[in-house]
DNA sequence: AAAATGTTAAATGTTGACAAAAAACAAAGT
DNA sequence: ACTTTGTTTTTTGTCAACATTTAACATTTT
């Protein structure tokens, strides 16, 4: 027998004011380092005081929100540095997660995956060609989720979709677009080729690249001037 | 003028039965897989169902508990491929810090770490010699917490932290106790000796292999049959 | 006038009660 | 005996009110 199934019954009131505060935001309506006012933000979602209050508490966990006892919750401000650091971080649980979808591949445990990279690298070099950068930038992501899922460690992806998500609180201009599509198409190809060979070593190696090249073009085109460092020297 | 702050003055109740929680899930009061009944909780600490509720919450997003929704919640039970993903993650990070602290020692931005590193060296080398296995765990935390320290990234030791705490969730038998201190003091060495070079690469690599060696010994020591393949082939 | 102190207003922390959903149980039907 | 259906009970989800802490303002003091 079959029943359609009715919506997506939403699972719980404050995860959806959850994602709704989240969206608010990445989309820039909250400002960073701005304060968030419980009754405010519950009076104008129509929802009570403490379903805001358990979502806002949650985001606060994952980085998103920073909250201090008895003054309330703001948005998290980050700085240049901060923005490094979160470089870093994904770049190394980017690399892991590259080494172990070859090894998953070597071991023939995955049987889609390497069509479905295949077919995302092919789009991706139609969207250089027409220099499509809107879908170039899909694309990108999809990239990036397809080995973290092909990995095989879901706290892994976790963990990736946090910075990922606290990288765009760094929004002084549009930090996701690939600067330079070709060159990281191209880096995109070593990555392939090391996880589609089964080779762990080299897959990590180019991921590794891959990011700390990201990260350096785009400082070099938003931030000349600035070395990033992370120190109080 | 100088008054003595009054005691650690608990910054919030829901924080203080949060870290209870957490203590009782670590200390293994609360089984694996067990149900959390939220009256009961409340009860048994004489605190509201909302702050015990508040803390679940904020565990579950760190790793230790699993939500279902309008089901309640559960103690995360971890299967041995989840801990090899966990080795992987922490790996990645403890390797990643690593390099960082290497950079920033050759930068020239750590003054007080080289000396407390090579102090802890120097103990460990010392209960190494007397086989004071208690003394070397906790000398073992303590240089793991250093390197992330000195890597200069909240956020990447806020991951370490929780990852290790979630590790400890694996319980068989004694997980964290080094299964080969000689080796594992030598991988120290190895180690310390990249970092205060202030070389980066060598760091990472050095801390990579000391976590892939480490899960290997655990592996071999504790689960000789398994191959604890992450797979589902 | 500036700084410190007392007072009021607003926001967060905490709680207990109500509504909705899931689990446990009992009863009937095949 | 086993499945299916209906009912009760327990547990979670949500809310509105109370308590405590912090911020803003007025007042006094030097």
């Amino acid at each position: 027998m079959s029943a359609k199934p009715i919506g997506p019954r939403r699972a719980t009131l404050a995860g959806e004011v959850r994602a709704e505060i989240e969206r608010m935001i990445l989309d820039g309506d909250l400002a960073g380092g701005q304060k968030m006012n419980e009754v405010q933000l519950s009076n104008a979602m129509g929802v009570s005081r403490g379903t805001v209050r358990e979502a806002i508490r949650s985001l606060a966990d994952s980085g998103l929100i920073e909250l201090i006892a008895n003054r309330g919750a703001f948005v998290h401000e980050m700085t240049l540095a901060d923005v490094r650091n979160l470089y870093d971080l994904r770049g190394a649980v980017f690399a892991m997660a590259c080494a172990a979808s070859a090894r998953r591949v070597a071991e023939g445990l995955e049987r889609e995956f390497p069509k479905k990279l295949e077919r995302n690298l092919q789009q991706m070099r139609q969207a250089t060609d027409k220099a499509d950068t809107a879908k170039y930038y899909q694309l990108n992501i999809e990239f990036h989720d397809m080995l973290l899922e092909a990995a095989a460690n879901a706290k892994a992806k976790t963990v990736y979709d946090n910075l990922v998500k606290e990288m765009h609180l760094f929004r002084r201009r549009g930090l996701s677009v690939p600067t330079n599509m070709a060159r990281s198409l191209a880096e995109h190809e070593d990555i392939a080729k090391a996880v589609l060979a089964g080779q762990p070593e080299p897959a990590r190696l180019a991921a590794h690249e891959h990011i700390t090249a990201g990260f350096a073009r785009y400082i070099k085109t938003h931030e000349p001037d600035s070395e990033a460092g992370a120190g109080t020297a």
